[in-house]
DNA sequence: AGTAAGTTAGTGATCGCTCACATACTTATT
DNA sequence: AATAAGTATGTGAGCGATCACTAACTTACT
């Protein structure tokens, strides 16, 4: 059946990022999209001039996502150690929500071929280390975390823990709550980190 | 010029790797290889059947590269902890003098095409975790590192160090030297576990 | 009636792979 | 030692499939 432009779209990069998680981002196809979306491959082309623009409007997409989800977690201010566990839970669902994203990140359509969208990525990915840096150094500061780590390395040592616990999602056999993995393993590096539960 | 098959096949090997980290893991097809070997497509075909066989003959030559370093590196029996270094540096020199290695671990070539590739590598990986574990194991026995987080998941944290900070330096640009920076994290998150240096 | 959305039927490029043939090297016979 | 026979490596041309993308035409909705 027909439908408005608008509505398409939304279903096009929707398709897109359920085709990329079931059979990987550089499977995705235009021909593989259309079937999904029940259209001839050439009315793709009536919505998006490129493929590399619909992967640039799957970025936007998943851009909004994530800050709405950053601002949710962090929307009733809370001691610092919690907003770095609602961020990290908001990350962890949001992946889990999405499963393509991890993957997303090591596509050759990413890193090789659209450098719009890496641009993308890259950039939603410096601003929650900005935001978890804030809030380590707020802990830091009020003495909830141990100020023995530096704020970047504590940073990057919780990146790498939600980075690890989502690959291992995602590439296996997915048999675990990522949620649950990831904030029991954060409660772990938390505590190793000297923070004070309250 | 011609060359007998072994050397060829090495040349093919050595190419591929090359390739991968130059241009991406899944833009190595079998014209690019032969260009970069200087022989003529046609000619890859008389060294293996396949390209997927390609793939298999680097993972073997990986396999063989990873299994040696791991060996090397607990061939002088030290303590516990030294030999956890001493893995993860032989981790880290492994990723630096190869460095398609994380990035091929999400080709789509491994994760999709060719399940001999997955396994190969899956293979590879379970055996450096059950390494990590032993001596994790060791250490908490006799007493230098702390009891109090599950060897289980010291490995999983440790893991995820390598992860993220091979990932971090294959993807960015390679700005810093990847033994030194994931050895003074490793030291962090030592430190962190109450790790007694001796 | 006019236009937005979709179809049919293509294009050229690139992919892995094959085949008939050519040339370099090895081995056996004289 | 010379050479014929056999094998291993490489070439040039091309096949069928698939890719992103386009143009001309058609249908549905306002």
């Amino acid at each position: 059946m027909r439908k408005s432009a608008s509505l398409r779209k939304a279903q096009i990069v929707a398709t897109i990022l359920d085709l990329a998680d079931r059979i990987g981002p550089d499977r995705v196809t235009t021909g593989a999209v259309a079937a999904e979306v029940g259209v001839t491959q050439a009315a793709i082309f009536r919505h998006f001039p490129t493929k590399a623009e619909m992967w640039v409007a799957v970025a936007d997409h998943v851009a909004v996502l994530l800050t709405a989800a950053w601002a949710a977690a962090l929307e009733w201010s809370k001691p610092p150690v919690e907003r770095l566990k609602a961020l990290i839970g908001a990350q962890l669902d949001q992946i889990t929500a999405n499963p393509a994203m991890p993957m997303l990140l090591f596509s050759r359509e990413l890193n090789v071929e659209n450098a719009a969208l890496r641009d993308a990525f890259r950039d939603r990915l410096v601003t929650l280390h900005g935001l978890l840096i804030h809030e380590i150094t707020q802990g830091q500061q009020n003495g909830t975390i141990g100020s023995d780590v530096a704020a970047g390395d504590i940073a990057v040592l919780l990146t790498s823990l939600v980075q690890g616990v989502a690959i291992r999602w995602a590439l296996g056999a997915r048999d675990f709550v990522l949620h649950d993995e990831g904030m029991r393993l954060l409660a772990v590096q938390l505590r190793l980190l000297g923070v004070r539960e309250g």
